[in-house]
DNA sequence: ACAATTACATTCCGTTTAGTATGTATATTA
DNA sequence: TAATATACATACTAAACGGAATGTAATTGT
């Protein structure tokens, strides 16, 4: 049992590296040996502990991505009490403002790694959409009980509505990357506040 | 003067050749080599072009990337006969509904370039930031008219708007993309068409 | 207590990379 | 027409890569 404890323990070490550089310097620009220069292990235990560096890749997303996207965007969704529009405007607003200077700059985890991928990486692509889809379907409820409790107009597309602020939220988290500017996370939330609003009695 | 064409002509082909790699597997992920098979020349060819892979980078965003966000977003926001709010809508419609399966899989270039920047490349993410500019400003422009003729609301922040339109744009092409399924444009679609009127009188 | 397994470290290997140096045919200029 | 410059091709280098092989100390199961 001791044995197990220290393998779980240098996996985890090995998967958090490998997140943290693969948010800094992207998946395609990091190496193993970048990896375990950063764990301070060697090459053997890389190799010991995973197969290759696409495995890696997928634990990353498994496990640290997702991780993250459940504790910051399902999970505040999750606190119904109060009014439906007024908690998808916190729920968004909250978490865009309380990004660190770091992650405004480098972005989302999972849509820089949804920009690396093109027609080589379809398995990346399929467990990132099934994070996505976790998103999507716990947005799709909250909007659903607003319709129910009167507090969202009942014309509206609750799937339709889950989708594009995912959609927005990921674009600004991108925009805002490349302009490395705070002004465009307050002017998003104008717009993104106007049309939660909208969806409102 | 022969010469001179010659030469525009193959560094022509070499920019086109790394565009639609770096399109298709990344920029990272795309060697020299890689671009050199592509373009039937040699090594010694691309480096008696160009100074490194990083000098190829910036002029396939300066050159290809430039002129499609020229063409495909700016360009056509400069046909202001119609109402605005329609003419918003039919340009982001229009270009959404006209993608070809690979530019649908393949998502945004300018987008996934913005994925691929850590700390590192920052001279890339400060050329695609002008590129953003551009395109913002004829937002603004396009919705200033709007508010004069009285076609979209005097409340409206347009440079709220705008951001907010390139935001939500790019972010699904780039949630396009993992889900790989058409129904995702549609259901974007009919809640960005909603924001858009609402910005009308 | 001993055999087997685990958790690594070290060493090595073939390939690929960015980049350079050199060679050569063609085009341009004087 | 001779000298020069351009547009490449070929050959090379040093470093880095992914990954396998091997070695070893510590931990296990029997």
């Amino acid at each position: 049992m001791k044995q197990e404890l220290k393998s779980k323990e240098t996996q985890d070490l090995i998967i958090n590296k490998s997140f943290e550089l693969f948010y800094e310097k992207g998946y395609n620009a990091t190496s193993i040996p970048d990896i375990m220069k950063e764990t301070s292990l060697s090459k053997g235990a890389f190799y010991h502990h995973f197969k290759n560096k696409h495995e890696i890749g997928v634990k990353v997303i498994e496990v640290i991505i997702r991780k993250r996207i459940k504790e910051g965007f399902i999970a505040p969704l999750n606190n119904m009490e109060s009014n439906i529009p007024k908690l998808l405007l916190e729920v968004f607003t909250n978490r865009i403002k309380n990004y660190s200077d770091r992650e405004k700059a480098l972005g989302c985890p999972a849509n820089n790694l949804v920009g690396e991928i093109g027609y080589t990486e379809q398995d990346f692509r399929v467990i990132l959409k099934s994070l996505f889809e976790e998103w999507r379907e716990q947005l799709i409820k909250v909007i659903d009980i607003g319709k129910k409790r009167g507090e969202i107009k009942k014309d509206v597309n609750s799937s339709s509505v889950a989708i594009s602020l995912i959609c927005a939220f990921e674009g600004v988290r991108s925009i805002r990357k490349v302009y490395d500017d705070d002004i465009i996370f307050n002017e998003f939330l104008e717009s993104m506040g106007n049309f939660i609003k909208n969806l409102g009695i």
